[in-house]
DNA sequence: TGCTGACATATTGTCCGACAATATGTCAAT
DNA sequence: ATTGACATATTGTCGGACAATATGTCAGCA
């Protein structure tokens, strides 16, 4: 018997899909640098031989996960994607999952310990300077509740960039945008400012003695200490966290 | 003296992006549900008192991370973003940080054992049933060097899942787009596959007895072997990794 | 010289209208 | 019930147009 021939669906891309990829593709691999300035539009209409409206479409296409943004609100510029666009991107992703802040909590059990094992290794005198004008900003703001959340996700921030790694960066873009705003309800029901402190003195002092365990352990029982906060207030565990 | 008035810069948003975070948050929100048909461009344009080529801009600030898509080519539809898409945009940031293979393999040393620990709390028999199936296909294909890194992947992949954690699923997409494709190098050129089955045989037996210790020293026994095999084929550890 | 202001130019954001290709729905014919 | 013809709806693409704004140029003036 003969098989049925199977063509299989030709998929054939919009336009600007295609003119989207090829502009991805020559940043990605280096044809672009970041930083460097885009063609105008008109210019890349002609180029590929489209319109205006095209091209438009497929740079919007790159815009919201930050490939390309704009220098002065005028010249489009290729730009390496800062965290802040990722974990954007990635936030809605896992709001729309309907992610359970109990989830979010595991992914930071992975992460951010292994942020403070690995700075303990690669953290420069200048970054470990940062963190201790963080922790005395943070003694000084403890009672005011928006400002110590504020040091607290700065502190978190500085640890992961001592690590030099942006791949880690990266991956813990979301826990900025989600995690640590919803540590803002316990802090505001509990005041925890005191016991977050001590978390955060003994990680910096790990981290200058580069001890690597302790810092992991600390950064553990910091996070353990999140995860019992949120239990404690009651502020929903295993409810999804709302951005 | 009086301090003078500081007025700071007025950002005006283009409408364009304004459509898109109206539409973004109408569906974050839940106001618009996942698989639901949005209205047609004409449509939202006359809603929002735009021109359709503006809410088609704004319509393609969604699109590329995933939280639109279409039905039929035809109809566009509220997706949740799959790990592929966010796998995409995050990878995208990735290889323009020029991430090195050591920065992500460290990552990954963070995800993947965690991964395997809470696989073996949550895995479902049908998901277990996955796992012993890939065990098999994995054996077979032991000698192709393509379909074994296929099978790899799926494996971690099918780990994952069976957490059942979204945030960890979206969290370690970029490692399918990027550290397992790049794995492949070393498949090639150095045959590893009885050592991938046999951490990849102690990983499920951990799953299926529900021993997370076991399942996480194999999992980080697994990844060792990774980062060992990069090393030993001399194939670029600290170099960045390319799409 | 060095600064100011007027002017032309370039570029983006937005609008409008148009058409082709394609999917969907309807209805008659078989 | 299936088929085919036809109208309709929707997206993809095109072309042109204009306002707002940033940039560059250049004359004029202290």
């Amino acid at each position: 018997m003969a098989q049925p021939v199977n063509f299989g669906p030709l998929a054939q891309q919009p336009a600007y899909r295609l003119v989207s990829e090829k502009i991805r593709h020559a940043i990605i691999s280096g044809e672009i640098e970041a930083g460097e300035l885009l063609p105008t539009e008109t210019d890349l209409a002609e180029q590929f031989g489209v319109t205006r409206s095209t091209v438009r479409e497929a740079i919007r296409l790159l815009e919201h996960v930050g490939i390309l943004g704009r220098a002065d609100r005028k010249r489009l510029v290729v730009t390496r994607p800062c965290t802040e666009a990722v974990g954007r991107s990635v936030s809605s992703a896992m709001l729309m999952h309907q992610v359970t802040f109990e989830e979010l909590w595991q992914v930071a059990m992975g992460l951010e310990p292994l942020a403070g094992k690995l700075a303990c290794l690669s953290a420069t005198d200048a970054e470990k300077q940062l963190l201790a004008d963080n922790l005395v900003r943070t003694r000084e703001v403890m009672a005011d509740h928006d400002a110590l959340l504020e040091a607290e996700i700065d502190f978190h921030n500085l640890v992961a960039q001592a690590t030099h790694n942006s791949a880690l960066l990266l991956a813990r873009a979301p826990l900025n945008e989600l995690f640590y705003p919803a540590w803002g309800a316990v802090i505001r029901a509990l005041s925890p400012g005191e016991r977050i402190l001590v978390a955060h003195q003994h990680i910096y002092d790990a981290i200058c003695a580069g001890d690597q365990g302790k810092a992991e352990e600390w950064m553990e029982k910091h996070m353990r200490d999140f995860r019992r906060g949120i239990e404690m207030g009651n502020l929903g565990f295993d409810q999804p966290v709302q951005g």
